[in-house]
DNA sequence: CGTGAAAGTTTGATTGT
DNA sequence: ACAATCAAACTTTCACG
């Protein structure tokens, strides 16, 4: 399976991005008003965006306490047994589980950095459990609660010119 | 400044999201097929989710490392001077760096969850050092590079019936 | 909530640089 | 190879039932 060629992007690509990474609401009108680009040749950029790969999907993001009552967490874990079979297993586990917001396998005494949202404590502490406590293949997990979130969002910084 | 009264949200709605949060390129005719709706009350349901801030934008989502070379990191960081006005000057800079993606507070031994992006290891450590390193107001910083990514997104799980 | 007409947006063929 | 223009197709919007 090989490898898709490095698309190469110009100055108004990375403008393009950015304005879609934080706000994917607009025109084709208002982006080509923006980067100096008529509709159509926004449009065939775009395209061409997500042919590539590059933008893979668009979301709505919401705002967690608004939904109702939600706790965050982070959780630090360090597998027992960390043999290729076992990461698989652990890996798309985090994957299928709907709490689970993200999931890196990180460098380093921990293992994982998994975050975690929930619809209240109680709820938190068993998806804790159930994720992390009842799987016999973790050496040691810990969970550090969010108090507030600073600062939320996918996006990338601009590749270096 | 009063908080805005939680909004009630039916099955529908749940479901709305849900698939909103996933894939918000859907048309209101598809949507509505989805959730067994007119397409014009879908729109007036989104239109709510709107006004009540629960949806708050919309963003695409970027593959990192087909945009270029990328390096991910997770950096734990506690605060020497703990004062309110220490943690608020904290946060503006992190909200204020492109290169920090996501940025929480949390209990515990750590003050903050860092994730960052970098588009080489140089850039990596070049960010570290500007953000935390040069802040006399750190005390310790443990930067966890990440290896993998085994989810990303920013999905809540749905409202417990 | 659904219908349907009006307004706005996206798409793609064509032409030009 | 890439950009602009324009008309057709589709989507969203909104007043009314």
């Amino acid at each position: 399976m090989p490898e898709a060629p490095p698309p190469r992007l110009d100055e108004i690509d990375a403008l393009l991005l950015d304005l879609l990474q934080h706000d994917a609401d607009r025109t084709l009108h208002d982006l080509g008003e923006r980067v100096g680009l008529s509709p159509s040749a926004v449009q065939r950029r775009i395209a061409r965006y997500r042919r590539d790969g590059l933008i893979t999907r668009q979301v709505a993001v919401l705002d967690p306490h608004r939904l109702g009552p939600t706790v965050l967490a982070t959780v630090l874990v360090t597998l027992d047994q960390e043999s290729f079979e076992h990461h698989r297993a652990f890996a798309a586990r985090m994957r299928a589980d709907a709490q689970v917001q993200q999931c890196y396998r990180v460098a380093g005494p921990w293992d994982y950095v998994v975050v975690l949202a929930s619809r209240s404590m109680r709820d938190c502490g068993r998806a804790g459990d159930r994720l992390f406590k009842a799987d016999d293949n973790i050496r040691r997990y810990e969970t550090l609660l969010v108090f507030d979130t600073v600062k939320t969002g996918l996006a990338l910084p601009p590749p270096l010119p």
